[in-house]
RNA sequence: GCCCACGUAGUUCAGCAGGAUAGAACGUCACCCUCCUAAGGUGAAUGUCAGGGGUUCGAAUCCCUUCGUGGGCACCA
């Protein structure tokens, strides 16, 4: 990578010319392009070398030497200009490496665990998860192409408290389904207990077409009179069949319900995630963490930490110690677990699964508990450092220029709807295009618009356009005035390039893309050190923005042999570039538009 | 009150391990299709980098502070 090896041969340099001070200068792109292609400032060396900066440049420059690089100083900068040598073997490097040109080894084979989206199974995804699920699996990309080794898991939230919220609702939704004249309540209070949300009509809907027999135990064990049916849903969600839930058929009864609803929520958030092109390794049952007593061992490992004391009947973990603004109780007066608890458990079990580094992308809403996840893997004498959690903001939707409230009380727009209304590469791309840490503005008729002011649109369109020249190339041609049949102006695209003939006249589009295709190994760097994938998108911008440049400027076919095969080449390594960042980000790259 | 993120052109955003004249897209205005996809390109106009201090050769970038926006501060999940 031309960066990398500058940036080496000046650090080199430095090392000749000022022994004790030595240390990396930043290796930049020159605002203006005259200047050069890469340009460090030597200024920040002037304190130690006790000369004016120009003198400073002179001396490193006489120690850098790389091949076909040319060096020259203006001011305190050293400026850096690829030959056409170099930038030639730029395009041969791409077309010989493919789809692996941009791979870095900055993982080191590390072992990842990415856990994103990880909703509720209580009902369908929102927006937001659709911005976690984008940003997460081509984050999950970004990092392979990276060589981490990757593992991508959601976290089922399949116990708890909100799952009894889900049980009572679908109850409810199964009565009134069968004309029994229940229905949710309505209310700001009934909104904290009840999921109101229409799925659970349609999910009672088809419980009762697949399993009719099932209403009638309902019917028989939970024994909702005739009378409160006035009194309507509370009854159910009250006392009357809590007392009874100590019978073991009753029990039965209610997780088998439970299990129906929020398998069924499950498989239809999974089938979603699937459409939009985000495939998990695994799916984590919460679960499954109290069935196995891993909750209960991971308090275990705390109190050996003697950092669990009790106070006012709760059990509390000393997160203080760590960072934390208080302790955290961890289990309730009441002797059941908080949220808390099961969390820390999963992470326990992240580290014992051998994996080295856990990433999560969490709402910005949960802040508050890195804090506590990171003072719990600290308790268990670990690098808290091995947690990176991504907190990532809002999406607004914008729907004809006006924003979409995702309030409370406004009806909740769901993934799917988006998905249906935009399609998957546009969800993706916009989802994915921002930085995690600014609130999204989603315009939803831009996203679909299928016009040049759709970024999508405009990346995918350079991408076709590089198919269709290097399609036209090898097809038959007609004559315009006779009407004749002509042999494509190439048999085959595999053929031996002289790139001499690139350089035969002014050509700064070329080197222009050039030296953009070059930086896509150290866009894919960046990108993956900081964990933004929306860095990718940015590329991607670049890239087309200098391709269809090229492109108006550049006649590629019908030009002499040698000129014509070196630029289809370097329409293929554009084609190849395009193509590894679009898989980057999950967005398809189109042979045609 | 405390914690986190954000505030850059009319709009949406890059730039933020300090560095040369603050960039792009969209929108506006004026242009460019005999010929590889005009879903493209060229040119012009557009800025108190939220305000104020500080650090230094140099600040949109780092620090402090004020203001504004969003989110969070449970023995809920």
């Amino acid at each position: 990578m031309l960066k990398e090896q500058i940036n080496e041969a000046v650090a080199g340099a430095i090392k000749e010319f000022l022994p004790e001070h030595a240390q990396n200068l930043m290796i930049e792109k020159p605002k203006n392009p005259e200047h050069g292609d890469f340009a460090a400032n030597v200024s920040p060396l002037a304190r130690y070398a006790k000369m004016p900066p120009p003198k400073i440049a002179e001396n490193i420059v006489k120690y850098i030497n790389i091949d076909n690089v040319e060096t020259s100083i203006i001011s305190g900068f050293i400026n850096f200009r690829a030959k056409t040598p170099k930038l030639n073997s730029c395009i041969e490097k791409i077309i010989t490496e493919g789809e692996n040109f941009g791979r870095n080894n900055l993982g080191n084979s590390e072992k990842v665990l990415l856990e994103y989206v990880s909703a509720n199974p209580t009902g369908p995804l929102h927006i937001g998860h659709g911005r976690w699920a984008a940003t997460g699996s081509a984050l999950a990309n970004l990092l392979e192409f990276s060589g981490y080794d990757v593992y991508q898991e959601f976290y089922v939230n399949d116990a708890g408290n909100q799952m009894n919220n889900l049980f009572e609702s679908f109850l409810i939704r199964i009565y009134e389904v069968n004309g029994y004249g229940l229905t949710i309540p309505e209310g700001e209070n009934s909104k904290k207990k009840y999921y109101p949300g229409e799925y659970l009509i349609d999910l009672a809907r088809k419980f009762s077409r697949e399993l009719p027999d099932k209403f009638k135990q309902i019917l028989y064990y939970f024994n909702v009179p005739e009378y409160h049916k006035e009194i309507g849903a509370y009854i159910i969600a009250g006392s009357d069949y809590v007392s009874r839930r100590k019978q073991p058929e009753l029990m039965a009864l209610w997780d088998e319900l439970l299990e129906y609803a929020y398998t069924e929520i499950l498989k239809q958030q999974k089938e979603l995630l699937n459409r939009l092109g985000v495939n998990f390794d695994g799916w984590f049952s919460e679960k499954q963490l109290y069935e196995r007593d891993e909750v209960n061992k991971s308090i275990e490992k705390l109190k050996e930490s003697g950092k669990i004391y009790e106070k006012d009947g709760a059990l509390w973990f000393k997160s203080g110690d760590y960072g934390d603004d208080q302790d955290r109780v961890i289990v309730k007066q009441d002797g059941t677990y908080t949220y808390l608890t099961a969390d820390i458990a999963y992470h326990y079990d992240k580290i014992a699964r051998g994996f080295e580094r856990l990433i999560n992308i969490w709402g910005a809403d949960h802040h508050g508990y890195v804090a506590r996840v990171k003072a719990s893997i600290e308790a268990l004498g670990k690098d808290s450092s091995s947690l990176e959690v991504l907190l990532g903001q809002m999406v607004n939707l914008i729907v004809s220029g006006e924003q979409v409230r995702m309030g409370k009380r406004t009806k909740m727009i769901t993934l799917r709807e988006l998905l249906d209304e935009v399609g998957v590469d546009g969800t993706r791309y916009w989802m994915i295009m921002r930085d995690i840490n600014t609130t999204l503005d989603f315009d939803v008729d831009l996203a679909k618009s299928c016009s040049d002011e759709n970024p999508v649109y405009y990346a995918q369109y350079a991408h076709a356009r590089a198919c269709s020249i290097l399609r036209t190339a090898i097809s038959e041609r007609f004559d315009r005035e006779t009407g004749e049949v002509l042999p494509p102006l190439m048999e085959s695209l595999d053929f031996e390039v002289n790139f001499d003939s690139l350089w035969q006249e002014d050509s700064s589009p070329t080197r222009n893309l050039i030296l953009r295709l070059e930086s896509f190994e150290d866009a894919v760097l960046t990108a993956a050190r900081c964990r933004a994938p929306y860095m990718i998108a940015r590329y991607i911008q670049d890239l087309a923005k200098d391709f269809h440049h090229f492109y108006t400027f550049t006649r590629v076919l019908n030009v002499e042999e040698n000129v014509m095969k070196a630029r289809i080449r370097l329409v293929q390594a554009t084609k190849q570039v395009l193509k590894n960042a679009f898989d980057i980000l999950g967005v398809s790259a189109p042979e045609r538009m």
